[in-house]
DNA sequence: CTAGGGTTAG
């Protein structure tokens, strides 16, 4: 220090010195204070200017404190500390870095006290490739012992999620804590590494760390959110066995696995803890509660906790897993209800409540209403994010709402949300069922990281579109991608082989399933491989591959079997399929119009007779066919003999005109199809009534010349609307996109691509 | 002066 840089320094008294440091003590004081220590030349003093800083800083005047830090000659650790550790508190990481920067430019080495604090910004930041520099650091200059700058490192790793690096750190602590311990045993609970958490739970016991409730917790809610529901429980029930008490944190996570486990009786024995505990008021647990009592099909229970809950406990997250879980159980007409009554009550409701509601909708049959929701969820402001697209998406499938699907992939495609793979795979999926093959292909090819849903999502395209050849090939490519087929992949590479008719493909995958891939079949594997069987006409293949299943054959396996009886008109077969499936499913319409019209074909009249009778006692009537096609944003829902509509008269006059040109053309009616007892004229008539084919003339009526057609059928095609519809395709020069409750059939041109097999 | 846990939508 020189007489010139310290004007005052020496006539200062030294006994004001402590009154000086003391005077620090409020902001404007502070400011005083600094005058004068410039003045003085005390800045030199570690001990002034780090007070001053910490001033400044405390009062975030962090440009004040740094003006300090800079106006000091030779500044030392404490001061930059000091300024650290504010800025970290205030949550300025990266000025907190800088200054760090700085400070090893001045030389100044760090000590134990900063290192915790920039390993902490560094993480903040998510800058790893900082931190590991300042992990170099800390190698070098010997904190290797330091449990402090040791167990901020580990935190690092774990936030970056580098579970590997973090666990290496771990390993050389000298001594372990219960928040690393806690941190580090919750990190590998989630990734579901059940062997390495319990190592550390169990690890840290023989260390005589004591796990507290957020080690339990840690392992609990791990374990539940990685899908290890049994682990999860287990972990709960040690815990309650050493008399550890759980709270509601605990509780909403063990809930959430008991359910996903199906498993009532625990779930009642967390309800006995819950009240036990006093936390039945709880909003997470009532939301927890709820949300149980729905994944384990208690719908009583779920409307009794409920009403049994005043509405103001209720939270947005228990009002979403109330909606979920009635929907859940097909209670989805209560959940709109209640739905409502929360809209009118003002009660918040977020994406999640607009999403699940949605999704309730487009997975019980209310497909408009999903639609009608998403328009207004964005009415009243609510902004759809990348679940609500995959949850409305199904409802423009189910209906072929073209249209729909197109202006929520406009959506998807401004909010920058295609690549993600649960919104591709639903576009892939809307797209086909929609008729668009071709542009579920380009939705598909943009995904940048495919995942099974995906490819299968493609191949199930494929399969309804009957391009068996594609299918395989796509089933072929997803492999040598790298991707795993599951059972699901199976099923769609199955399907397509049956809409194709290839016998012996079809059971070159069967067999390999399990042989190549480890995969047994389950029902629907089983299921397609009769339908492929059953129809190419090898129903006692087909019979055979029933009798020697390995599990009981469920509804859908006989069906498969009953349906192509009646496309071969097998009786002996056929009676046998249908005698099954009374017994699976009595209540079933379309059973017993099958067998019906088996015997219908060989003209049983009395055996027809005989199996209406049954219906009409026990109360049945056959689904009534209906179509539906979208006109102008609008789906339009037509039925089988239909008399509402209000442009029937012109629809008939303008099919008796189609029928006349195909009568022209040489087109006989296939009355074959038409099953009831009635004489030919009529059965023209009926075949005329169709709601398929009212569904295609009320196209043509209000649809210009050219543009396609697109209508879905909630039963199968017939094959005298087939014929009719492959003719209007190429007499009116159209492209005609009809779905039937199988598949796809494209007319154009006067053919249709299922290659008239189906 | 560091540091860990939650339910509800695909």
């Amino acid at each position: 220090m020189t007489r010139q840089a310290l004007p005052f320094f020496e006539n200062l008294n030294p006994s004001i010195l402590p009154c000086l440091y003391s005077a620090i003590a409020s902001l404007s004081q502070s400011r005083q204070a600094h005058a004068y220590i410039l003045k003085s030349g005390l800045l030199a003093n570690t001990l002034f200017s780090t007070k001053l800083i910490s001033q400044y800083a405390n009062h975030r005047c962090f440009a004040q404190a740094d003006l300090v830090l800079r106006s000091i000659s030779a500044p030392s650790i404490p001061s930059f500390s000091t300024l650290i550790y504010s800025l970290n508190k205030s949550n300025r990481f990266t000025q907190s870095l800088n200054v760090f920067s700085r400070m090893l430019s001045h030389g100044v080495l760090p000590d134990s006290h900063v290192l915790p604090n920039v390993v902490k910004a560094c993480g903040k930041l998510s800058v790893l490739k900082f931190g590991r520099e300042i992990h170099g650091i800390v190698c070098k200059f010997g904190f290797d012992s330091d449990s402090v700058v040791q167990a901020s490192l580990v935190h690092l790793y774990l936030k970056s999620d580098r579970i590997r690096d973090a666990r290496n750190v771990f390993d050389r602590l000298p001594e372990g804590d219960v928040v690393t311990c806690g941190a580090l045993l919750s990190a590998y609970a989630r990734k579901g590494c059940v062997n390495e958490a319990n190592e550390i739970f169990s690890g840290m016991q023989r260390l005589g760390v004591e796990p507290n409730l957020v080690s339990w917790n840690g392992m609990i809610t791990g374990f539940n959110q990685s899908g290890n529901h049994t682990e999860s429980v287990v972990m709960f029930q040690e815990m309650h066995s050493k008399g550890f008490q759980p709270d509601h944190i605990t509780i909403s996570s063990v809930l959430s696995a008991v359910g996903d486990m199906e498993r009532l009786n625990i779930g009642i024995q967390v309800l006995c803890c819950v009240i036990k505990l006093g936390l039945l008021h709880c909003k997470f647990v009532i939301s927890a509660l709820m949300d149980m009592f729905g994944k384990c099909a208690c719908a009583g229970e779920l409307m009794k906790a409920f009403e049994e809950t005043e509405e103001e406990v209720m939270d947005v997250g228990a009002r979403n897993a109330l909606i979920t879980a009635l929907s859940r159980n097909g209670l989805v007409d209560v959940a709109l209800e209640i739905f409502e009554r929360f809209r009118v009550q003002g009660r918040e409701l977020n994406v999640v409540s607009w999403t699940s509601m949605i999704a309730g909708c487009s997975q019980n049959g209310k497909d408009i209403a999903a639609l009608n929701l998403f328009r207004e969820m964005q009415s009243v402001g609510v902004k759809p994010n990348s679940v609500t697209i995959p949850c409305l998406l199904p409802a423009c499938g189910n209906i072929a709402a073209l249209i729909h699907g197109k202006a929520a992939h406009g959506f998807a495609l401004r909010t920058g949300i295609t690549t993600d793979v649960h919104v591709g795979s639903a576009l892939v999926d809307m797209y086909a069922k929609c008729g668009r093959i071709h542009l579920s292909r380009l939705c598909f090819d943009s995904i940048p990281n495919k995942n099974s849903v995906c490819w299968n999502a493609i191949m199930g395209g494929y399969a309804m579109h009957g391009n068996a050849k594609e299918a395989i090939y796509v089933f072929h490519l997803m492999q040598r991608k790298g991707q795993k087929p599951d059972f699901i992949s199976f099923s769609c590479v199955l399907s397509a082989c049956s809409q194709g008719g290839l016998i012996e493909e079809g059971w070159h995958f069967f067999n390999s399933m399990y042989k190549d891939h480890g995969i047994e079949a389950k029902m629907e594997h089983y299921s397609c491989m009769v339908n492929l069987l059953g129809r190419a006409g090898k129903l006692e293949e087909a019979y055979a591959m029933i009798k020697q299943m390995p599990f009981e054959p469920h509804a859908c396996v006989w069906g498969a079997l009953l349906s192509s009886c009646r496309l071969h008109n097998n009786i002996r077969l056929g009676e046998i399929a249908a005698r099954n499936l009374f017994e699976l499913e009595p209540n079933n319409p379309g059973n017993y119009i099958l067998l019906s019209n088996i015997y219908a074909s060989k003209a049983m009249w009395d055996e027809v007779d005989a199996v209406r009778d049954v219906m009409r006692s026990r109360g049945m009537k056959k689904n009534p066919g209906c179509s539906w096609i979208e006109i102008k944003n609008r789906v339009r829902m037509l039925f089988a003999g239909d008399k509402s509509n209000p442009q029937m008269i012109e629809i008939i006059e303008k099919l008796h005109k189609l029928n006349l040109e195909l009568k022209k053309a040489g087109y006989l009616p296939n009355t074959s199809l038409v099953l009831q007892d009635v004489d030919e004229q009529d059965k023209e008539q009926i075949l005329c009534g169709h709601s398929e084919k009212l569904a295609v003339a009320f196209g043509l009526l209000n649809t210009p010349p050219g543009s396609p057609l697109q209508i879905i059928k909630n039963l199968r095609i017939c094959g005298d609307c087939h014929s009719v519809i492959k003719f209007i395709s190429g007499f009116e020069g159209r492209e005609i996109y009809v779905r039937d409750t199988n598949r796809f059939h494209h007319f154009k041109d006067g053919v249709c691509s299922c290659g008239d097999y189906w």
